[in-house]
Formats: C-alpha cells, sequence, structure tokens
DNA sequence: CGCGGCTTTGATGTTCATCAAGTAAAGTGG
DNA sequence: CCACTTTACTTGATGAACATCAAAGCCGCG
C-alpha cells in the first residue's frame, strides 16, 4: 500500500463483480459482507509499479481483480532479484506471510495494470474468529496456495534449464492466457529470476527451441508450435 | 496411520505433558480441550517406521510429542525420494496439506523413535469452526509453516553445495541438538535428498570440511570444531 | 557367510555460470 | 526531436560446479 496506485471504489455498489465476494460468498452472509465493504478499498496499478515493498507493515489483506503481479524477494546489494510466483485475478496476493508476520517478507509488483483490492486486516481477523466456516475456507486457501508455491520450488529444482523454460511458455500459455500465442509479460530476467537461471541461458534455451521449431518468437510476442514437444521437455526435465 | 506403530494412550491423564495442550494453551478452555481429548491418540514408531504414505486419506491431524521425523516426497520408479522437511517436537506434522487436500501428498516417516499425537480430522475442524481465536492460532501456525518451508528451498537454491552441507550441519547442531557434537540422524543419502545434491557429492564436501578441521567425522558421529567458519560457509554460500 | 545398502575416493563428462562484446530498444534531458 | 544514457537482448568462448560412472571397503542382517 504505496502513496502510488490511483484509488477506486471497491464496494457491493461500485465492485459488482468484486472477486472477494465471489471467492467467499457462500460463506459470509450478505450482512457480513456489508460488514467488511466498509474496510475495503482498491486501486488501480500501473504496470510496473510497485504494490508491496518488503518490510512494510502488514495492515491489509489484498487479492487481484484484474490485471497480473509478481511476488518477489528484492536481491541483496547488486544481485538479483528472485520471483516466488506470478498472481492471476481472484488470487489472494502474499497470503502467505501476512498471519505470521508483521512485516510482507516479500515485495509485489505489477506486471500488466492491475486493480487490486485491499482489506484492512483487523476487520478480516475479527471475522475469520467471528465466523468459523469463513475461517475454515481461509485455512483451506491458504493450505492450498502454500502446497503450490512449494510445489513450484521443488519442480524447479528437479528441471534442467530446458525444463524449466518449456515449463515456464506452458504456464503463461495455458494458466495465464489460454493461448498459444502472447505477449510475454515479464522480461527475459525476470524469466531467470523465476527459475533460478541466468538470463544468458534463458536467451540461449529460448533460441534453441525457435530452432528446433517449438517455438516462435518476435521480441516477447511468443508462439508455441509444436505443444507436445514442449510438454515433453516440461515434464522430462 | 498405518497398521504399524504402538498404540499408547494420550490423553489428559496419561499425557500430561501432552504437546497439543502446551501449544494451543490459552486458546482453548479446558471443557474444549476435555471435548478434544475424546478424539485423541497416540503411537510411538521405532526408526525408520512408516508413519504417513503418500496417497493414503486424510483423517488425522498430526503431532510430534518427541523423536525426530522426515517430510519427504517419494521417488517415482527408482528415482529418489525428496525430503521437504525435518520435523522435531512440538511440530505439526504435514500441517500443509491436511486442509486443502483429502489424500496426504506427502510421506513421513521416523528418523528416531517417535511419539505421535493424533486428532481426528472431523473434530478439529468442528473446533476450529466453534472457536474464532484457536482458528486464528491455526492461520498462523500454517502460515509460519509455509514461510519457513518455502524459505529453506530457497536458500538452498541460492547456495553452492558447501554452503547447503555447511547448513545442514548447523541445523542439526543448533535447532536439533542443541550441541557442537551429535550423531546425525541420517544417512549421507538423506542429507543429499534434503539439500538437492548426490551422495557422492555430500560425502566429498564432508570430507573437505574434515581435511580443512571444520569438522570430527566419525561414522554418523560429527562435532563441529570450527563454528564461526562453518557459519561464514553457511551464509556465503 | 553372503547379500544389499551405505560409504568413500577417483576419473570423466555435462550442465551451467561467468566474462566479453556487440546490437537493439527504450527512456532522459537539452 | 535528437543526442545520450541506460537497460534489455543476443551470441560466443571459457572455466567452475556438479552429475555420473566405476570400483572397492564397510557394515548390518537374514
Amino acid at each position: 500500500m504505496d502513496g502510488n496506485g490511483i484509488s477506486v471504489a471497491c464496494n457491493g455498489k461500485n465492485c459488482p463483480g468484486c472477486v472477494f465476494n465471489n471467492v467467499f460468498s457462500g460463506k459470509l452472509d450478505s450482512s457480513e459482507l456489508a460488514e467488511l465493504e466498509q474496510f475495503k478499498s482498491g486501486k488501480i496499478y500501473s504496470k510496473g509499479e510497485m504494490i508491496i515493498h518488503q518490510g512494510e507493515s502488514v495492515t491489509h489483506f489484498m487479492y487481484l481483480n484484474s490485471g497480473l503481479v509478481k511476488l518477489y524477494v528484492p536481491g541483496k546489494s547488486g544481485l538479483s532479484d528472485r520471483i516466488i510466483s506470478i498472481s492471476k485475478p481472484m488470487d489472494c496476493i502474499g497470503l502467505m506471510s501476512i498471519f505470521s508476520n508483521p512485516q510482507y517478507i516479500y515485495s509485489v509488483s505489477a506486471l500488466e495494470d492491475s486493480h487490486v483490492c485491499f482489506i484492512e486486516l483487523d476487520a478480516l481477523r475479527k471475522m475469520i474468529e467471528k465466523n468459523g466456516k469463513f475461517a475454515m475456507c481461509f485455512l483451506e486457501k491458504i493450505s492450498l496456495l502454500s502446497d503450490h508455491f512449494l510445489n513450484d520450488r521443488i519442480q524447479i529444482a528437479s528441471k534442467h534449464m530446458r525444463g524449466r523454460v518449456a515449463s515456464i511458455i506452458l504456464f503463461f500459455a495455458s494458466s495465464i492466457y489460454n493461448s498459444n500465442t502472447f505477449e510475454l509479460p515479464v522480461s527475459r530476467k525476470e524469466i531467470a529470476e523465476l527459475v533460478d537461471m541466468r538470463t544468458e541461458n534463458v536467451i540461449r534455451v529460448m533460441s534453441e527451441f525457435r530452432h528446433d521449431q517449438l517455438i516462435d518468437i518476435e521480441g516477447k510476442n511468443i508462439t508455441i508450435k509444436n505443444l507436445e514437444a514442449l510438454e515433453k521437455i516440461s515434464k522430462l526435465g
């Protein structure tokens, strides 16, 4: 919650498709939802803008209404960042640490123009303590999320460079854009930060994939030409 | 919850120092504790015994009263396992996935003779839904735990072999045994599975540490001879 | 006692990081 | 708007880190 970003209304009236209401529908009744509305706010961040700085106090629970953001650990002194995950709409952002740490342990910034909603943490905590079903739902969400994060790390660690790059390309194609043609929302350097590689090697492997007719590359635009082969490489490491 | 292990009583009377009661004291009143006692059970597993098999239905919440256990992903067909973490007394075991998956996604086995306590998941869920403070406490525990797991993976991935092995030695010395002399509860192979290395390289690095007078090795017995140097290697990767 | 798994060391090859150098793209200030 | 600076991208050459293969000793266990 920077000074940056453009504040936008985010409540039942102005934000009818509000992700929060959808995600937790059934767990909260209308009066409870209305109660939380009071403590909700929203902001639009433009591409590249910081949303959370590591070390800031955790005051709000966040989720992404639209756009794309990256969660990362800033690299110490000259070292490059380490991207933990990329969150898409409906995702809770930085859910990991908000209940265990008074300060954010990760930074978050926008990869695309993003609409982020905030709920004051105190109000959310009270609701969790009041409504058991809601608490259970939260537990399940955190549990699932941390499983995924951990599994991602294990997968990356167990693959060679080609497998990692193939996985990332498939991730964008299937999980984010649902298309075999898409524009990369990240730089080659950021891909490297995401899969524990060096920028040069990300480029090298991508060029190799192009040479082998697996993908087409035009700057940031990627087209998958041989899905099966790419999936095979992604699986076999 | 295998057929293995020796059942032992685990309730307020027979298990006065029961970890559960200690961990969650203050969150549950005596009648609530008594209510959960009905759904508690305990087992003693001997060194090497399996406690949980990946794929089994999640029916209980577990925590470790005494001993030492490893949480791991069994390796597919000939490949070696991958150890996620080592849990010590007071730790909740496999807390990660019990609320998000109907089946365990990890296996658990005993590294030392271990006393494990079980609480029926249904009863625990009901208590979570009933008692908001208890729910919040659980959320904090899961959140903290998954932060640690993820951070461990990041640390490992960012270090070279020497740094990884140094970290593991320091982990056993400081977090598990509180002593500069201890007996390794794991094989060289298991250390390798824990820090993404090959057994041969774990041995090589340990031999190098011995040669450099950083540690003494006699089979499984390790003595740290130069703590500062080891900490430096662990930090700098 | 012999079998299988763990441990150890050495030799060798692969994977990857690093260094270097050049082009393209994108932002910056006059 | 153009010169200028910075950042992203790309390719090649080299060496370091690590995996793999091989061989032998050790230890516990049936």
